[in-house]
This record gives C-alpha cells, structure tokens and sequence, in this order.
DNA sequence: AACTATTCATAAGG
DNA sequence: TCCTTATGAATAGTT
C-alpha cells in the first residue's frame, strides 16, 4: 500500500524503520480501535518500539484488559519462593544475550548491518561466505549426482528386466530385436538403450516438500 | 475499503457485526505482525470479542508483554512469585528456542551442517550467500574508496603546502624544483608528485567507527 | 466463503 | 514530523 510492494522483513535502515514504525502504529492503533468500536468487543494493544518505548491503546482500560485476560488464562498458580525467579530471571538473561550476539551475527552473514566493521572483519566475512557458498555447492551438486546415480540404476535394472521379458516373450537374445522393443517399452523411460546414463534427465520422483520451519509469533483463541 | 463508505459506530446487525469482526481481527493481527517484524518491535494484541471470546497475538509472547508493560508503567505489581518462576521458565523456554533456530540457520550460513536440505533449500541459501558476499563487498569497497579519497585530500593539501613553503625558501614557482623539493619532504607522502592519486596506499588514519544502530528485539524485563 | 468495487493505508520522496 | 501522491491492501457489500 504505497509507492511500491514491500517484503515483510525487519527494515535494515535505522531511519526508514522508525518512519515505517511511526506510521504503521498510527495505522494498527487507528485500526484497533474501529475494531472495538464497530464489532463491540474489547481491546488491548501494546507496542514496544525497538528503542523501548511503550504505545499503548485500550479501548476500556489496559489493566482491565490484562486482567481479564488473565482470567482467561486461568490454569496457573502453583510455585515457591524467589530463589527460583531469580534463577529464570539468570538464565533469561544469558540467553537473551546469547541471541543479541548470535543475531548480530546473523545479520552480518546476511549482509546486513555491516556498519562499523573493519576491513580486516570484512574481509573475514568475505572469505567465510565464499567458503559457505562453496559448501552449499558442494552438497547441492552431490545430491543431484547422487540422484542422477540413483535414475540411473533404477534404469540399468528396467533394461534388465526388459531384456529378460523379451527373452521369455520371444525366446531370442537378439540384440537389435531386443533394443527394438525396449524403444517401445511402455515404462516411462524414453530413448536408445546405447547411453542409458544420458536417459535420465526427467525427475520421475518428486523433490520433497521442505518443511517449514513455522516460528513467528502466536494468534490463538482459547475457550 | 469497501462496497462503501462506512462510519465508525456500533454495527447493529449482530451477523454482520461478527462478519466484520472476524474480517478486521485478521486484518489488525496481520498488521501487528507486520509492524512487529518490519520494526523489530514487540508487539501485544489481546482482543475479547463481544460474546467473550478471546484472541491474541504476540510476537514474543504475551506474558512477556505484559511483564514488560508492568515494568514500564512503573507499578510493580504484587505477582505471586510461583506464577513469576513460570513466566521466567516460560521466556528462558522461548529463548532456548530462538537460539536453536538460528543457531541452525547460522551454521547453515556458515556452510555446516547441510544435512537434510532440499535442492530448492540450498539453492535458497547459495543465492542468499551470494547477496551477502555482494553487500560485504560493496561495503568493503566503499570503505577503501573513501579512504583513499581521503588520503588523496590530505595528499593534496601537503603538496600545497609544499609548493607554498618553497616559494618562501627559495623565491621560484619553478615546477620541476619544487618537484625535487617534494620528493624530499619528510611528511610521510613518498614518491613522485605527479599522480597523487596512486601515492595513497598507506594507511594513514583509522577508518572511523559509525554509529551503531542498536536495535535488538527483546529488552531487558529484569528491573 | 468468494468475489470485487471501493476506500484506505502507506512507501517513497520532499 | 508532516505533506503529497501513486499504489497495493483491506474490506463492505453482495452472491
């Protein structure tokens, strides 16, 4: 909905993003409330900006929002004393820095967010992504020769059965015969018996679905 | 963005009323989500529908959210330290799953652990690698280009100088003098004067740190 | 649940 | 941040 189509990924430019930030809330808060307003239903909505700073819309009152939620909710309460919230808290914490950093990371794989590195840390960058690209490479040809390996048996032992039911069929191993029959052989595999390496180029199986690795965030309705 | 205009009041049909309700909470979830991943913000979205039922959305997780709002809004409520050990479990949990995924996805990046991939998954990657490598590139480029402009600058300006100093020493603009003279100056800029372009590849200044954006996803709960 | 005419939100650019 | 405008998205009304 503007001057161009965009992709739904984090906006890589720190200016455009707090411009994109500032009017999309704008838009969901608007948005929110004709929500509660026109459908007569209760909402709440809390955004925290990438700096920190908290937006918030309720229509009735968040707490009455948030408590109404936890009502919702309701299948909780049972724990002991501190020591525990603390540790979680620890751990929270490690791990959360654990991702900054890996994310940081992340990002500069991706090309992303290269400000403030050295030549020196570019150059590093620059050889691990050829030495990646050469890997990926490497697996993507192996599982394509290993496919075209596997056509190809599959192929060799068809021929071999077909040479065995011409046999029985016409009782004769006659070379030309048999090639002659095997053109017509109605099994999917097309072509001159001579090469029976070059006759496999059509996919006779399907490349499996990938899966997704389905991680965003949660929209459920419970009760 | 409709049949018509519409305006913003109750709707009084109540089939209607729950038609556009599922319309528009589909719509205000998926433009949470947009802002959430666009922005890099955390966003919480509870809505009651009129007959009491509840939906949500959160890009991380709700309690977290609300935690954070908590926090924010200074009211350090009276949560029940069972419920609080949960909710640290619950984020530590969340955590420990963000790291698994992109700890895959970051060796996939760095060429490891290839295992299980489809063809159209590592075609996927070769070419997001081949973006990176472009972008370090380019960035790496752009920072010796510069440096080099600079060196370039200063180069001239000491060369000036120069040309300025042995006019007073030797009262002569005499070009091929001065260009012996120049040769000998000990300023660090070494070799002929005639392409000062080429004369830069030392370093002569550190190339400077720009500003970090910092803008990581989840934020401290811990008071 | 689909369709589609319309209005709306917003990306890009000052 | 606000303004403008072209364009893609959301959705009101209808089937």
């Amino acid at each position: 909905m503007g001057r161009g189509k965009i992709v739904i990924r984090r906006i890589d430019n720190c200016t455009s993003r707090q411009v994109t930030f500032s009017k999309r809330r704008k838009g969901l808060i608007k948005k929110a409330k004709e929500l509660a307003i026109l459908c007569d239903a209760q909402v709440g909505l809390v955004i925290f900006s990438s700096t920190g700073k908290l937006y918030e819309y309720a229509n009735t009152s968040m707490k009455s929002v948030i408590e109404r939620y936890n009502i919702c909710k309701e299948d909780q309460q049972v724990t002991d004393p501190e020591s525990e919230v603390k540790f979680w808290q620890r751990e929270a914490d490690i791990l959360r820095q654990e991702l900054q950093n890996l994310q940081e990371n992340h990002r500069q794989l991706m090309g992303e967010q290269l400000y403030g590195l050295s030549i020196r840390n570019l150059q590093d960058l620059e050889n691990q992504l050829e030495l990646s690209l050469q890997g990926v490479r490497m697996k993507k040809e192996k599982i394509l020769t290993d496919e075209i390996q596997e056509l190809d048996r599959k192929g060799n032992i068809i021929h071999q059965e077909n040479v065995e039911l011409y046999k029985k069929v016409y009782g004769t191993t006659d070379t030309t015969t048999i090639k002659h029959a095997f053109v017509q052989f109605p099994y999917g595999v097309r072509g001159g018996g001579e090469y029976p390496q070059t006759l496999f180029q059509l996919q006779l199986c399907q490349p499996e679905q990938e899966q997704y690795c389905e991680t965003s965030g949660s929209a459920s309705a419970t009760k």
